[in-house]
DNA sequence: TTTTAAATTAAACACTTGTTTAAATTAAAC
DNA sequence: GTTTAATTTAAACAAGTGTTTAATTTAAAA
């Protein structure tokens, strides 16, 4: 689906807004008026407002399918797997908006739950991660029996969870500005995800 | 604060309805109906909608502080921890409603993030978690070094993720009820997260 | 029992919601 | 340049929002 430069604008101004407020706690008349547009453009070039949810996430979704092609990499898989969590938070991290949109809206409401692409992006992520760790068995490297679910949970998860208490977590780590939060999140968290997984995918229990 | 028995059934009534569409989502109308009372008596008992949702958030808040009395225990550190994550979600697990709520509204609002009693709660179950790694640290069984706040996330994160993919997850895991994914939860997830924070603390990196 | 207070009700309030309409403007096609 | 189509607008729509009011019923205090 391609969007013009009008609707691109409004799916942007959209996705500032709900990832603020929420998708029920943003009208449509909220981001009429911060795009400056008429209220009934929206209508015009999405259908509903509903429609418009669906199309963004279409815009968005995309991007965050994990790269498969690391895995070809001639690096140790302690390295691939360094790399994937790298990679995927840093990305995360720079789409924040349509991430705490999906958060929320996949947890409250069932609205993204049906959403096959979701399903099918998570089912490639977790596709993703279950390769990095068979790699890792196969050498020897990492124990066997790790579910994927589990460790990609945790990845996601404690992300999350740095974003959805930004302002709490803020005031504890001593961080005044947005973008140190931003460092922090990509240099000490994730160190802190890439040694969790690597202690747990080879530790002796 | 003390609530009648009426003032209780508007709370739990709107808990539910809260934690199954949000707050925004959810009307007073909506409440009262479910309620079975009339909806000047939310105004009535409460004051405004809001306001509802405070005490909502202050009847419940005093029962997610964790258990301090586990680290006079003469046990090894090892068991405190696994005890402390394992009571911590399975009270979680069993209050998944005003949790679900506090995850939403805490994050996207700033609603709940002003509140001091949810600031005081947080602190509190970090001096908890933080004292518990300092024990192992002074005994040798742990490393040092390791920041509570990375590992509290890691432990709340996981379980959300877990809460809000809820249906994703049970397709994936091949479970049918919510009874069964609450069982998978208090046995799995809670091993994998003793595991997990067990493997970091002892990890040699 | 009478008086006072608390609880409950239906109705209205003013405002916001998403969406549609029909007219006006702009752009494209011929 | 005229016609056709696409875009944009202000206005209206019906339904829903949280809250308040004033009247009524129920319960407690005197």
């Amino acid at each position: 689906m391609e969007f013009s430069e009008k609707q691109l604008e409004i799916l942007h101004v959209a996705e500032k807004l709900f990832s603020k407020n929420g998708f029920d706690g943003t009208s449509v008349r909220d981001i009429a008026h911060e795009a400056q547009i008429n209220v009934a453009m929206i209508n015009y070039y999405f259908g509903s407002k509903d429609k418009l949810l669906d199309d963004l996430f279409d815009y968005r979704v995309e991007k965050f399918k994990m790269d498969e092609s690391i895995l070809q990499l001639t690096i140790p898989v302690m390295d691939i797997l360094d790399e994937m969590v790298s990679s995927y938070i840093k990305y995360m991290n720079s789409s924040l908006a349509i991430y705490q949109i999906i958060a929320i809206e996949a947890g409250v409401k069932k609205r993204l739950m049906l959403s096959d692409s979701y399903k099918n992006l998570k089912v490639h992520n977790l596709h993703v991660i279950s390769s990095i760790i068979q790699k890792g068995v196969d050498t020897g490297e990492f124990r066997p029996g790790n579910d994927p679910i589990l460790i990609h949970a945790t990845m996601m998860g404690t992300f999350m969870n740095f974003q959805m208490n930004r302002s709490f977590l803020k005031s504890e780590l001593n961080i005044t500005t947005d973008e140190e939060y931003s460092e922090y999140m990509e240099s000490t968290l994730v160190t802190h995800l890439q040694r969790t997984i690597k202690a747990l995918l080879t530790y002796e229990y």
